[in-house]
DNA sequence: CTACTTAGTGTATATTTTACACTTTAATTT
DNA sequence: AAATTAAAGTGTAAAATATACACTAAGTAG
């Protein structure tokens, strides 16, 4: 695996896996601590090689379940790097991905053992990473800030059922800004795209909000006919 | 190369890079014919392996200059295509650029044989292509058309000096719909990032239009600043 | 029953987008 | 040299969208 002296023809090559999670106040992010030598330091969500016989998205999915626990989540390739001394260990490319999760009070299960030092940071204070990783960080940062302008993946930081407050505040997370509480219930509202439940918060010491969900099959049939759901 | 029954810990990768070319009417892509056994197609702008010794980005590059003879051309990484099947020869992940160049008259300078033959098809009428190359060629478009929205990139397919019409039919090729003439102006001139010259076109069998050229240092600053540039 | 806290709501103004048609200029044709 | 042709260049009114802004409603806690 050291780099040789002639060109070859293969590299190693990996996935890196992205987490963003939301905890009603900020945006943050998984980080796990490395604890392997040559030193120790926090890094994003580990790469994994990936193997002859698995589609690199298949490698991504798996990554993240090793992690978390989970399946089925928000998860999206967003660009690769492979700097030639991007890894001590030799040239490894590697796939990154992010992914957007609902943060429950049952916290994670990782199901390998690498898994089980992992914390949440918060995304605007992310520590020194190893490796290129906070480029990697940054980079799923951007495409996150961005993408929130044009697609709705606010709720996949939410659960199923939402108050407007809730997800007002992931957009302010997200784009880094306040947003006028009115202007922004009538935007979401005006695309017909959110339910509002019969059911409302409960032992909350104020006035209890709705609860709403997303129509995400509607979503999906407008999507096709151009129609752009997002906020600047 | 071929596939092990055993996780091998590498695979081969290559960088793909999608040319992108504009000539007055409509969008075209650069298109290799592929001449090797099993099959005779066309595909897409030829992926290379990648050494050792080279950054990803640095592999564009010389994928891009062996087929155009051109260097120092707008050249950005938007995916990578790594399913287990995707080529006929084994496990091979590729990077996949998009380029845009301007046409001039002269045409390409290819450096290395086997871009020789190279033609220019219109974007909305792609041919089959070998391997998974429609898929990254349609990817490519899908990049390209929302990009933008929000980034200067007509210019890119543009000479230094060019008139608001050309631009104007860039965006239209794009975009793929009718822009009004006058108020395609107003918004481009809006940004005061476009001089006019002293220069009009010559030789032209009616009224002769003014040269403009793109100020893109003054449209970098602005970017800092989250300045849009952009057309939907 | 009072105080506290967040939910929920309307309107006026500014800005941006859209729709739309004629005059100007240069070369070519007659 | 006058008429024709072809694209360049220009303004305005209406509609839609975005912005700024402050009070009332409802539930809990003391």
């Amino acid at each position: 695996m050291a780099k040789g002296n002639l060109p070859k023809l293969h590299s190693d090559f990996s996935v890196d896996c992205v987490i963003f999670g939301f905890d009603d106040e900020e945006l943050k992010v998984l980080l796990v601590e490395r604890n392997e030598p040559p030193f120790k330091a926090w890094k994003a969500i580990p790469g994994n090689l990936v193997y002859d016989q698995e589609d690199i998205d298949a490698a991504a999915e798996r990554v993240l379940y090793e992690l978390t626990g989970l399946h089925n989540i928000f998860l999206e390739q967003f660009y690769s790097f492979g700097s030639i001394d991007r890894h001590p260990q030799g040239r490894v490319i590697t796939v990154a991905y992010y992914s957007i999760i609902k943060r429950n009070d049952n916290g994670l299960h990782p199901v390998s053992g690498y898994a089980k030092k992992a914390y949440w940071w918060p995304a605007d204070n992310i520590p020194k990473l190893a490796f290129d990783h906070n480029e990697i960080v940054d980079k799923a940062l951007q495409t996150l800030r961005h993408k929130i302008s044009y697609e709705p993946i606010g709720f996949e930081l939410l659960p199923e059922k939402f108050t407007l407050t809730q997800l007002q505040h992931i957009y302010e997370a997200i784009l880094q800004k306040r947003i006028d509480k009115r202007n922004f219930r009538r935007k979401m509202l005006s695309y017909g795209l959110l339910t509002e439940l019969n059911q409302k918060q409960k032992g909350v010491s104020h006035r209890a909000a709705s609860f709403f969900k997303f129509n995400k099959s509607r979503y999906r049939s407008l999507k096709k006919k151009g129609f752009i759901f997002g906020l600047r």
